[in-house]
DNA sequence: AAACAGGGGTC
DNA sequence: GACCCC
DNA sequence: GTTT
């Protein structure tokens, strides 16, 4: 059959090379062995691909990549169409007639498809084997009458948007049996009778030794940096989104009061962590990749992963199907191909792309009041380390205070310690005036048993004695000792909101700890609660489906009749009355949920 | 193709 | 206005 | 990255 091994690349495949014929290739790499111990990363998706690659208008530099990837994806090289090419590979705009032109034959052999170059291409990005169907040259109408029997197919492109394929994962395409199958394209079925284009035509000849090029770029192996952003300073900025749709296809009816949107909110439902995380194996490796997209300002994608972190996390069994993934909230094509690859292989790929830059991104990202685009200037500046950034680099007020905090912002409290800190914030508050009240909202409210820092909402019922207390609460906690540093605070704006800075308790052994407290007038109590409890992701989930009914819901108010264009405000909105948590549920229309059902 | 929450403080 | 943070 |  045809060999191989002479002109290909140098690439190293590899080292067996024992090709069987029922070993199915990407999807099962599963058992360890075969994939883990001896190729780890380069799933044989052409295994049974024996590929004749047609040089007219597919450009060298696209050739030679086909040379290098081809084989090293498992797949043979044919110099030539033999009765055992199982694939013509040709320009993505060759038509029919062209084709016959050129191979100098009244028509294709019909035991080998003839398909476009994007699908090797696709094939090598997804790692997987695709139909066919979609990529291949079709004979006009005229000349199509007997031919579509070969096999089957035709059919379903149906199932094609799912990730076909036909092979390896199973899922898909026809029925589902779960496992591996095997190659479908095998190839031949007809044998044929079509005469082999002359062996010695000039497209042959021509390009047959390969010329190995030292770039190579290819596939799919970027990493993070990734494509868009990028850039230089100037502006751009974006911001973050949440939102917590989901879906899986069917919609389940659900739960709250009247109709809501069958289980697409996260804030409809509560967050039953019960602590076991059934997919660890896969949220460790995709929390290193939402780490390094946020590290590059790529923060959509970066929300993407953190989300579809939060839902595998609380998925209640390990995942054993890609489509299992990829019926989860959040969890699209790309994702559950990624979860599948660490399900079947026990690794992610991605994470091999990781240049050791990340290392210093990371560190950087975690001083506060520095983010991605700091950090890269930074990186970029030739900084390594957090001695460089205190001796050469230019440090805002905040980023001083971080750096010098650096340890123990990073660690959390055990919650006992964040109710001493709300005491002597109470107190101090209290003593001020004994009708305020302060209460510690976050993490601790939401029942977490250790707490990142300790958020402070004060207010006092007769909805005006809050007004211009901050100062006073502020210097009373500073002659105690109690603040250290000062990270947000505009002390001189009357209407101060927040406070954003760091405190030590008394005693031996105590760490700084950050600590947010906000002063919020009695009638934006209910809103401000919601707000602070948070988390995060439940207040973006919320806010996203207020928007979707025509309100928009922030720390202040919840307001119904906002008219939007696009995601700008025409206008705001009349508020709507909440004077308690249960309320900005109730507005809507959903069933209340504890603080500690919260915790998205 | 456009959203992806909404707002406040610093520089 | 960009950046960072809640 | 995913969803609409
Ligand atoms: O982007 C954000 C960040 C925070 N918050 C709200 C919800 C959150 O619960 C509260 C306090 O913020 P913090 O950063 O302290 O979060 P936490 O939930 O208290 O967690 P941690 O234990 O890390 O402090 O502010 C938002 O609405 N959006
Ligand atoms: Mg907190």
């Amino acid at each position: 059959m045809g060999d191989r091994k002479r002109s290909l690349p140098q690439d190293a495949k590899e080292p067996d090379s024992k090709r069987k014929k029922s070993q199915p290739a990407s999807g099962s790499i599963k058992r360890g062995k075969a994939s883990s111990s001896l190729n780890p990363n380069v799933p044989q998706i052409f295994q049974d691909v024996r590929a004749f690659l047609l040089p007219a208008g597919l450009g060298k530099a696209r050739m030679d990549i086909f040379k290098r990837q081809i084989p090293r994806f498992g797949g043979d090289l044919h110099g030539k169409i033999t009765d055992n090419t199982s694939h013509i590979v040709v320009d993505d705009n060759m038509d029919y007639d062209r084709l016959c032109r050129i191979l100098k034959v009244e028509k294709p052999p019909e035991h080998a498809t003839v398909v476009q170059a994007n699908w090797v291409s696709d094939c090598i990005e997804r790692r997987t084997l695709l139909e066919a169907d979609e990529y291949t040259i079709k004979a006009p109408a005229s000349v199509i009458p007997q031919k579509k029997a070969t096999s089957k197919d035709e059919k379903d492109v149906s199932q094609l948007g799912v990730r076909s394929q036909a092979v390896s994962q199973s899922y898909v395409a026809v029925q589902k049996v779960d496992d591996v199958g095997e190659k479908g394209s095998g190839v031949e079925s007809a044998a044929s009778s079509q005469p082999s284009p002359a062996k010695d035509a000039w497209w042959w000849r021509k390009n047959k030794t390969k010329v190995p090029t030292g770039e190579d770029s290819d596939d799919s192996s970027y990493v993070p940096t990734d494509e868009e952003e990028d850039d230089e300073d100037a502006g751009n900025q974006e911001e973050e989104g949440e939102s917590t749709p989901s879906t899986s296809a069917s919609s389940t009816p659900n739960t709250s009061p009247h109709k809501l949107p069958r289980g697409k909110w996260v804030c409809a439902e509560p967050s039953t962590s019960k602590g076991v995380n059934y997919n660890k194996h896969i949220t460790d490796k995709f929390q290193l990749l939402a780490k390094a997209y946020k590290n590059t300002s790529d923060q959509w994608r970066a929300m993407s992963y953190t989300k579809a972190i939060a839902i595998l996390q609380r998925h209640p069994k390990p995942i054993t199907s890609w489509e299992e993934a990829h019926s989860l909230p959040g969890v699209g094509q790309r994702l559950a191909d990624k979860i599948w690859e660490v399900v079947e292989s026990g690794h992610l790929r991605k994470l091999d792309h990781l240049g050791p830059e990340h290392e210093a991104l990371n560190l950087f990202n975690d001083v506060w009041g520095a983010g991605a685009k700091t950090a890269q200037q930074w990186l970029q500046q030739g900084l390594r380390t957090l001695d460089d950034l205190r001796t050469k680099a230019k440090l805002t007020r905040q980023q001083q205070i971080g750096l010098k905090h650096y340890d123990d912002f990073l660690d959390r409290m055990p919650r006992d310690e964040a109710a001493e800190i709300e005491k002597t914030v109470r107190e101090m508050a209290e003593s001020i005036n004994p009708g305020l009240m302060a209460m510690a909202c976050g993490s601790y409210r939401r029942g977490k048993t250790n707490c990142g820092d300790v958020d402070v909402l004060i207010t006092h019922p007769d909805g005006k004695s809050h007004k211009g207390i901050f100062q006073k609460v502020l210097s009373g906690l500073r002659e105690t000792g109690f603040l250290t540093d000062d990270l947000v605070t505009q002390e001189d704006n009357g209407e101060q909101k927040k406070y954003l800075g760091v405190c030590r308790l008394p005693g031996e052994g105590r760490k700084h700890r950050r600590l947010d407290i906000i002063v919020v007038p009695y009638g934006e109590f209910a809103c401000a609660l919601m707000y602070f409890t948070g988390s995060a992701h439940f207040n973006r989930s919320m806010r996203a489906l207020a928007i979707k009914k025509g309100m928009s819901l922030s720390e202040h108010s919840l307001n119904t009749g906002v008219i939007r264009k696009g995601k700008e405000k025409i206008f705001g909105g009349t508020p709507l009355p909440c004077h308690t948590e249960e309320d900005v549920f109730k507005h809507l229309g959903l069933d209340y949920r504890p603080p500690h059902e919260r915790d998205w």
